[in-house]
RNA sequence: UCCUCGGUAGCUCAGUCGGUAGAGCAAUUGACUGUUAAUCAAUGGGUCACUGGUUCGAGUCCAGUCCGAGGAGCCA
């Protein structure tokens, strides 16, 4: 009885040679000789490569089925692992059987073709794209990544938070949100003076989606010390840019006893320690990153791990931008937000590597980044990635009650709508930091795929929530 | 949402001054071959995004609509 193994462990020489073995996947391509048997490049997920089987014609289906595969056919292979005698691979499979699961209905039709695609063709078929090479490559990345990622906090001693989907907070302050509710929207409850009633909703009051769990994940941090989220989020602007997703998944670390300095400390290391398991782990997928997306890619992540990350303060970036021999669009003035372009020069061509940038104007970032003794900055800090720009946004968080409401004044909210946050700054409060990093832009970072909307397995973007 | 560019065969694209719709790949058939983005030959394949207009005549010019991409803003 042969045992089931993936392609993988067969190139991988996780199995001897002369080993009987079944092997299951689609087909890539067929190529028939006239010595009498046909080559079939058989596809399974498992890795880059398809591994090639053998296919002779004394096979019982060889006129009647296997002479009719085509790509995206299903088929289970029974067979002998053997050394190669052609060019391209050390093994290929001789196959003792074939057996048929599922015939592509049309191939002329059949969208997957054994040729160049365009990104934005195999977007729109979003259920089948999985099977191309690029595709393939990107979502075995990502999920090296989303390991990667797990396994370092876990090392860390890092616990995950899994923080809510749903929040009756609208105050999150981070963007637009999608609503949740039961209420029929043809018919819905009124109070006397004509707004909606959401005491008739489900939770009895207005419910959206999360966009970000940083808030949720403080209380954790403040009880567990070191502690992180790793979940959807979603934003429902009507953003149309390479970098912008309505469902996007984020990680977002809170770390306690901590200021700003090791809040990227901890940035950094994460990121590197991602590159790294990606380099050693997905050296087949990124192999073809270089050779068809992005000859740099791997070259990119090598330099990084042997060079720190440039740490800079806004002021000095503004300094840098107002002595730079180039023109802007936009205006370079302390107070003012930088703009892409300026990011861009600042990562891309003043510095070539990830950037980190610290300390911005108060009034330019959100009311939980905490206060600096000159009272004009907040201790943020943004890293932007060459090629990408901005892929990690963090602070340390005001932990000062007075101060907190102060700031929560100045950007017009509601310390009432806060209870519970400012809770934190009421029992035990301690310094304390974070961070989200955009998941998606790190899988694009590292693979040069340049669309957030090709390294998601199904975007949702404006007026697209197909599939 | 704003700006720019685009939509022609299953896919990637060309189409001159407004005058009978083209190529490569894919598909089908055949030849050849331990092949590997195979090679060679033949064949089939079109609502030129949609609607309206100008014109003897529109893929081509004009207007509107829809869809896509890139950039900007928002941000991760």
């Amino acid at each position: 009885m042969s045992k089931t193994y993936t392609i993988a462990e067969v190139l991988n020489q996780k199995v001897p040679v002369d080993s009987e073995v079944v092997l299951k996947g689609w087909v890539r391509t067929r190529r028939d000789s006239k010595a009498g048997f046909s080559f079939i490049a058989l596809h399974d997920g498992s890795c880059f490569s398809p591994i090639q089987v053998v296919a002779p014609n004394t096979l019982a289906n060889y006129e009647n089925e296997i002479l009719k595969l085509t790509a995206g056919c299903s088929i289970v292979v029974h067979g002998k692992v053997v050394a190669s005698p052609g060019q391209g691979q050390s093994v290929e499979i001789q196959a003792n059987s074939i057996e048929v699961l599922g015939f592509v209905d049309d191939p002329e039709t059949y969208p997957i073709s054994p040729k160049h695609h365009t990104l934005e063709y195999l977007r729109e078929h979003a259920h089948l794209r999985i099977r191309t090479n690029t595709i393939g490559a990107v979502m075995r990345v990502r999920s090296c990544l989303g390991q990667a990622i797990h396994r370092f906090f876990h090392e860390q001693g890092f616990y995950w938070i899994h923080t809510p989907i749903i929040t009756t907070s609208d105050c999150e302050g981070a963007g637009e949100m999608f609503r949740v509710s039961t209420l029929d929207l043809q018919n819905l409850p009124r109070k006397e003076n004509g707004q909606i009633n959401f005491a008739e909703d489900f939770f009895g009051k207005e419910t959206f989606l999360t966009v970000s769990g940083q808030l949720n994940a403080e209380s954790y941090c403040l009880a567990m010390s070191k502690v992180y989220t790793f979940g959807p989020t979603f934003r429902s602007e009507n953003s149309n840019t390479s970098r912008h997703l309505a469902e996007f998944w984020m990680i977002e670390p809170e770390i306690a006893f901590a200021n700003l300095l090791d809040d990227a400390k901890l940035a950094e290391d994460l990121l590197r320690y991602c590159f790294k398991a990606v380099l050693e782990e997905r050296a087949d997928d990124m192999a073809f990153f270089a050779q068809r997306v992005d000859k740099d890619c791997i070259t990119r992540l090598e330099n990084i791990l042997q060079h720190n990350f440039e740490h800079m303060d806004y002021t000095d970036a503004i300094k840098h931008l107002q002595n730079a021999n180039k023109k802007f669009d936009y205006p370079v003035e302390w107070g003012l937000d930088l703009q892409s372009e300026h990011e861009r020069y600042l990562a891309e061509e003043l510095v070539g590597k990830p950037v980190i940038l610290m300390n911005y104007p108060k009034d330019i970032k959100a009311f939980y980044m905490r206060l600096n003794d000159d009272g004009k900055t907040v201790a943020a800090m943004d890293v932007l990635a060459p090629g990408i720009g901005e892929i990690i946004g963090g602070s340390q968080r005001e932990e000062r009650l007075e101060i907190l409401d102060q700031r929560m004044t100045e950007c017009h909210l509601n310390p009432a709508d806060y209870q519970w946050y400012r809770d934190l700054r009421r029992y035990g409060s301690v310094p304390h930091a974070g961070f989200g990093l955009g998941f998606e832009r790190l899988v694009s970072y590292v693979t040069g795929v340049s669309n957030v909307r090709d390294v998601i397995p199904f975007p949702r973007t404006p007026k697209h929530a197909q599939y």
